[in-house]
DNA sequence: ATGACGATTTACT
DNA sequence: GTAAATCGTCATA
């Protein structure tokens, strides 16, 4: 029986998930059997309607964002740049569209899996373990997360899961905050320290 | 029907 | 450091 994050652990705000989050392993399930999977080591959080950066900023509620209104515990995958996915946790309270980002892993279970779906998608070669998931669209191509997985309940018995961090499998250390990353139009939004990193990891998309 | 825009990544100078 | 890639989505008409 595999542990995983429920209800109870996503119904937190954003910024307090977002921090919890760092840490916890991150799976895919695909539907051969094998996982893939990672520590996450840095997140973003973004507060919904009246933060400009969020795709939720002032009640916008569209198709493309419709999961974000899903229950505490929905994943919202988007895509965007006509090329990426980017995966968040929604938490906070019923019909509150407040997410965290999933912005980097260590990865860990499959990763010549993750290796060979990055590669598809460049030409740099070798492709070393820190380039397999520091990014949000990078982490994306490796555990093959796209779109058909928008709006997936991360608490039940599916391909998509949070499992809990534990003292002995998930790495220690200072998590620092900084600015959010690619929002710098937001203004006074662009400068809250919502984004959320292990400090000493060479696992993040940027220091 | 059209046009503008990305919560990014990659390749190149 | 800068610029291109690439297309679903949304607002406007």
């Amino acid at each position: 029986m595999t542990t995983r994050l429920g209800t109870d652990d996503y119904a937190v705000d954003p910024a307090a998930m977002a921090q919890r989050l760092i840490g916890c392993r991150l799976v895919r399930a695909l539907p051969s059997g094998d996982r893939l999977s990672g520590v996450i080591v840095e997140t973003e959080a973004y507060l919904g309607v009246k933060d400009r950066a969020s795709h939720a900023f002032g009640g916008r509620r569209t198709a493309r964002n419709e999961s974000m209104y899903g229950p505490p515990g929905t994943a919202y995958v988007y895509f965007t740049y006509g090329m990426h996915h980017c995966m968040n946790v929604v938490c906070g309270e019923p019909d509150e569209p407040v997410a965290a980002l999933l912005r980097a892993l260590i990865p860990v279970e499959g990763v010549e899996r993750m290796r060979k779906y990055r590669a598809a998608r460049t030409r740099r070669s070798p492709l070393i373990e820190t380039d397999l998931c520091s990014g949000p669209g990078k982490l994306c191509q490796a555990l093959a997360i796209d779109r058909g997985l928008d709006g997936v309940d991360l608490g039940a018995s599916g391909g998509l899961f949070i499992e809990p961090s534990t003292p002995a499998k998930s790495p220690s250390g200072r998590i620092v905050r900084a600015r959010r990353v690619g929002v710098d139009e937001a203004g006074r939004w662009a400068r809250r320290l919502l984004r959320f990193y292990l400090a000493d990891s060479r696992y993040v998309s940027r220091k």
